[in-house]
DNA sequence: TCTGGGGTCCTAGGACCC
DNA sequence: TCTGGGGTCCTAGGACCC
């Protein structure tokens, strides 16, 4: 048995089951028990309830092929709106429970549920059973608990029984169950792990725990890093990963990337597509309260290599229209006309909120400009009839993009 | 008609300095 | 002519997550 250090804790991690797909039904009574698929607008299934999962859609097929293997699934958009306001109801409920509670993402949480049993009069187990029921009752939607020491083994139980499953892992328990878990299922560990551990043997979360410590040094011929490591910690019952209270308002970067519907090598569509790429990302910034010190652009062809450059800005900014020329610049240097191109994007890094810190005279006389954009800004941003469409960039005819906030020449 | 979109973190390797 | 150690900072790219 592996040696605990620490006081056992008791983490539940809950994982609502086809979320997106279960707010729709949930929603709409009409779709219970029907075999919905999310993501229509994206062109691949993004969620996929499990009377779909029954039939044998995968998730990221394309819509394409599912319409043609399984013509009797619904197909819908997602609400993202709705979503998220589920997502919220579901954590106020868990609030009922503990503060100590951890939005991991949408559809994701994890619960110290250390020292309830005595005010909730009932066993872990029983707990979990009370949540799920609740939160079933309440919003209609099916989740599966996990129940163990730490968060990858709580992780690990809450996978385990799906859907609605309940699952609980104790200290005891932890060598039968990783025994019966391929190494893949574990939290951290991908294909590119698992492929290159499965040539020395190890196949299961047992063996992948049990490597010994020796492992993990620079000599070792097996290579492997420190996120290795903690995984393998976790998997011995120790608690590596902190439960995180907070709610993530920090981001180190901020990205925005759309594929066309049908490839293309005309350099004004990419130039607009990457264009309402970078204005959508610095909206986002704005909206979050950052400013941008450096970007990648980057084009996607239709074999699927990247080109990408980066963008190191003298000053931060916020608007993207006062850098225009530069943009531009770098688009030249990537487009090849020749290729032809399936997707742009752009990723936002360097990013810092506005401070009290000392603004230079260099910047103070940028100020002025950028106290006229913001309000042009403000306009365009107010009158959701106002539509350029693509004028601004292509002059010469008309082309259908869904651009349609322009950056304008200044 | 193959393969979306938005993130995070880690590591190797190069540049540069002492 | 051949030889070091550091240390730091940066970038590209890989791997993983939802």
């Amino acid at each position: 048995m592996f040696q605990i250090h620490s006081w056992p804790k008791a983490i539940m991690h809950l994982d609502a089951d086809a979320f997106f797909a279960s707010v729709m039904q949930a929603v709409n009574p009409k779709l219970k028990g029907q075999p919905v698929i999310i993501g229509a607008e994206r062109g691949i299934a993004t969620a996929i309830s499990y009377e779909a999962k029954k039939l044998g859609v995968k998730r990221g097929m394309p819509m394409w092929e599912i319409k043609k293997i399984y013509p009797k699934v619904i197909i819908l958009p997602g609400d993202y709106d709705l979503f998220s306001l589920f997502s919220q109801k579901l954590f106020t409920i868990l609030r009922e429970y503990s503060p100590e509670v951890e939005e991991y993402s949408v559809d994701e949480g994890f619960i110290n549920i250390e020292g309830l049993r005595r005010p909730f009069h009932c066993s872990y187990s029983q707990l979990g059973k009370k949540i799920q029921n609740q939160i079933y009752q309440e919003l209609g939607l099916p989740v599966s608990i996990g129940i163990s020491i730490n968060k990858s083994l709580a992780k690990l139980a809450s996978s385990f029984c799906k859907p609605q499953g309940l699952t609980v892992i104790s200290g005891k328990e932890i060598e039968t169950f990783l025994e019966k878990i391929p190494l893949l299922k574990v939290w951290g560990i991908g294909p590119s792990t698992a492929a290159y551990l499965k040539k020395f043997g190890v196949k299961n979360a047992l063996q992948f725990a049990k490597l010994p410590e020796g492992i993990f040094t620079k000599q070792s011929r097996i290579k492997l890093n420190k996120p290795h490591w903690e995984i393998r910690q976790e998997l011995r019952g120790q608690s590596i990963y902190q439960l995180c209270f907070e709610t993530k308002n920090h981001y180190q970067s901020i990205s925005k990337t759309h594929t066309f519907f049908s490839s293309t090598k005309n350099p004004n569509i990419v130039w607009a597509e990457l264009l309402n790429n970078v204005e959508s990302a610095f909206k986002k910034a704005r909206k979050l309260g950052y400013s941008v010190k450096k970007m990648s652009l980057f084009l996607k062809t239709k074999q699927f290599s990247y080109s990408s450059i980066e963008i190191t800005l003298e000053q931060k900014q916020q608007y993207p229209m006062l850098i225009r020329k530069k943009l531009k610049q770098a688009f030249s240097k990537l487009f090849q006309p020749q290729l032809p191109y399936r997707a742009t994007g752009i990723v936002l890094t360097k990013l810092s909120r506005q401070t009290q810190e000392q603004i230079s005279l260099f910047e103070q006389l940028d100020k002025q400009l950028t106290e006229k954009t913001r309000a042009l800004y403000q306009i365009l941003q107010t009158q959701p009839k106002l539509d350029f469409g693509t004028s601004l960039y292509l002059p010469q005819k008309p082309i259908k993009t869904r651009l349609n906030l322009p950056i304008l020449e200044i």
